[in-house]
DNA sequence: CTAGGGTGTTACCGGTCTGTAACTTTAGCG
DNA sequence: CGCTAAAGTTACAGACCGGTAACACCCTAG
């Protein structure tokens, strides 16, 4: 009771903040509601309390991940504030060093790997939040006057979904040390056309 | 014998076959031993008369698909002999076929994500099995005459894993949608040097 | 025919999982 | 202070998991 922490955040931040990070680390499926709680310093019941289930859980922690990936975003506008190209170049540049600290990749994409089930309520959200990542990469794009924005984003996209799943299964020397060389060349190229 | 009707099928190569199927489609962690032998038609007991565990039964899986990969790499070589740059575009038309014909992607880089534990005995295989592949891209595309090989397949290498989890996340409508133009881009690209 | 190895069947073990019920304790607040 | 709502505790339900034991069966090689 020392160390107000663990006191001071309601029960339902601790738990949403711990199962963010179990999951990410474990895997949806690789960690149970019971473990959460636990670490989270709380219990089933008031996790049942907040959640209506563990499905729930998922899809708010979902969501609370993609809000945190924006407020990056939002800082390179704060960084750069109008250059939309060295916004772009920053974007590759944090992209790179996430990679570098964490080799468990998009817990989006990670999730919708986990949940095969095709109906699945997390499904839609992945789907939704991954759309507006898209959107906002594409107007980036556009902003930085990049010809065919479209598709330079969609590149870049794949290049990084591509990294983060390379480094799950070959490491950090695989073909994912490559990106930040691959994604300049990408942007160098668009922008000679 | 020669009795064509009834193909006796060891049970053994029965488990192995469905369990890839299973595993491909629901994950894993998805998918339990017993229902397993009952799709098989056999049942527990035989399927660890065959295999230490499910670890092991999921190794195999991993090692046969990769068998199997292998296999098409092959008709590479038998339609286009010797001719290699066709060979590489041939690899691109194919990737994109399976691309729109399965929407799981890649079993091993899908075991990668499912299997978190660092020290989970599929891992080492999976990296094996990734690198060999990686490998073979490298030299396609140096026997084709590309200059910076590696970085060509490491980049084709992350775009066709990016495609293959970006289809699971936003569907076929995504950026996967436009690999292929993205693919052979980039190999006019990179012979364009 | 017989022996034996591969296979099928049933039951079981110990553990884990999500989710719930009923009750007690604590903390905030007028 | 006392009231109330939130949080903690314990126990449990019901299902599923990987894995094993014991035993009956059947097909084929010798």
């Amino acid at each position: 009771m020392a160390d107000g922490t663990t006191e001071r955040v309601r029960p339902r931040d601790r738990i949403l903040e711990t199962a963010q990070d179990m999951f990410h680390k474990h895997g949806i499926k690789g960690v149970g509601v019971d473990a959460i709680t636990e670490a989270a310093g709380t219990n089933k019941m008031t996790l049942y309390r907040h959640f209506e289930s563990k499905d729930d859980l998922i899809i708010e922690c979902l969501r609370a991940t993609a809000c945190k990936a924006a407020a990056i975003w939002d800082a390179f506008e704060a960084e750069y504030p109008g250059d939309k190209l060295a916004q772009l170049h920053a974007w590759v540049r944090k992209a790179a060093d996430m990679l570098n600290a964490d080799s468990r990749g998009c817990d989006m994409a990670n999730a919708a790997i986990e949940l095969s089930e095709t109906d699945h309520p997390a499904r839609r959200v992945i789907k939704e939040l991954k759309e507006a990542q898209r959107d906002r990469l594409v107007a980036l794009c556009r902003d930085a006057g990049v010809g065919q924005a479209e598709l330079l984003a969609d590149t870049l996209s794949l290049l990084l979904e591509g990294a983060r799943v390379s480094m799950q299964s070959v490491g950090a020397e695989g073909p994912s040390a490559q990106f930040v060389r691959m994604a300049e060349g990408l942007i160098a190229s668009f922008r000679a056309r």
